[in-house]
DNA sequence: TTGTTTTAAGATTTAATAGTCTGAAAACTG
DNA sequence: CAGTTTTCAGACTATTAAATCTTAAAACAA
């Protein structure tokens, strides 16, 4: 039971590592976020392109550039990043991935999976970076965000 | 948001098909059940083949062969399909697909994820093909299931 | 200016999922 | 028996996701 793809989940463990930083709003290059985190860095710099294009990201080129969080992590929420790298129809998907189906006809499994998908929505919508920064938990980000 | 892979929803819209086809005892052929799903042929036999080999459903060659439940449907449940299409450890799977870590070692989604997980594999575990077979929702199996 | 560090952009490769096709084997029909 | 219908087994192709590689562009430093 995976919900996200590879690139969603590298994408929210950088976030939640530069968030865990601190407030400095310095750049911090993704050659030490790929490092730190073990993710390729290749393909996290095309994951952390996207959300530098979706004013979630700044970035910044050259010596001491990389990137930073474009606002403050109490503003970024958990269902922008999410539509951002999985796309705007991740909470249309259906659990069974058909089209033209919904309450008018509902399947056998329409209303408890509309359930939870609401509720799922309703936390990724309700949670921001900085709800997730709790310095405890982020000892573990290396294998664990 | 999708949860189970393609193969996965065909098995449980061909189980759904078969439990609401009634009690009769009789072989449905793999032809009829994706003709009336739209579902490939050939796909949707690979699927079934391996519901076949483990106890889900009984199948028999020839004219007049197909397939049947192996159990009736109040006993079968959709964890047990599940299991077998997607793989043992699919409620082993974290959010983020990584390994080598949990209770000892939580990331920073780690409690909301096990909620969540905890709360659909209850349903999955605790919901039979019988529970989802009312006439009313079968009806729209064909684009819905 | 020349060289170094870093992100940007996109082509390319690899791996996983999804779907198709072919040739059997089992069961029936006449 | 020969011919038909069906599942079975596995090779094959196509599509998408994941990861890698290459070249450029921006920024700095000496
Ligand atoms: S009826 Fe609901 S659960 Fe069923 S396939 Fe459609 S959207 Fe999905
Ligand atoms: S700590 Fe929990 S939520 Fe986080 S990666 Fe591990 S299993 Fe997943």
């Amino acid at each position: 039971m995976k919900i996200l793809s590879n690139g969603s989940a590298y994408g929210l463990r950088a976030l939640l590592y530069l968030a865990a930083k601190g407030d400095t709003r310095e750049f911090v290059s993704i050659g030490e976020i790929s490092e730190q985190l073990d993710i390729s860095f290749h393909f996290l710099t095309k994951v952390l392109q996207s959300l530098s294009q979706k004013d979630i990201l700044v970035s910044y080129r050259g010596p001491n550039g990389g990137v930073a969080l474009a606002r403050a992590p109490e503003t970024i929420r958990l269902s922008e990043v999410v539509l951002i790298l999985e796309g705007e129809d991740y909470f249309e998907k259906c659990l069974l991935g058909l089209p033209g189906c919904g309450d008018q006809a509902p399947c056998p499994m329409h209303y408890r999976w509309k359930h939870w998908k609401a509720s799922i929505r309703s936390e990724f919508e309700s949670t921001t970076l900085a709800d997730l920064k709790e310095p405890e938990l982020l000892k573990h980000l290396r294998w664990a965000t």
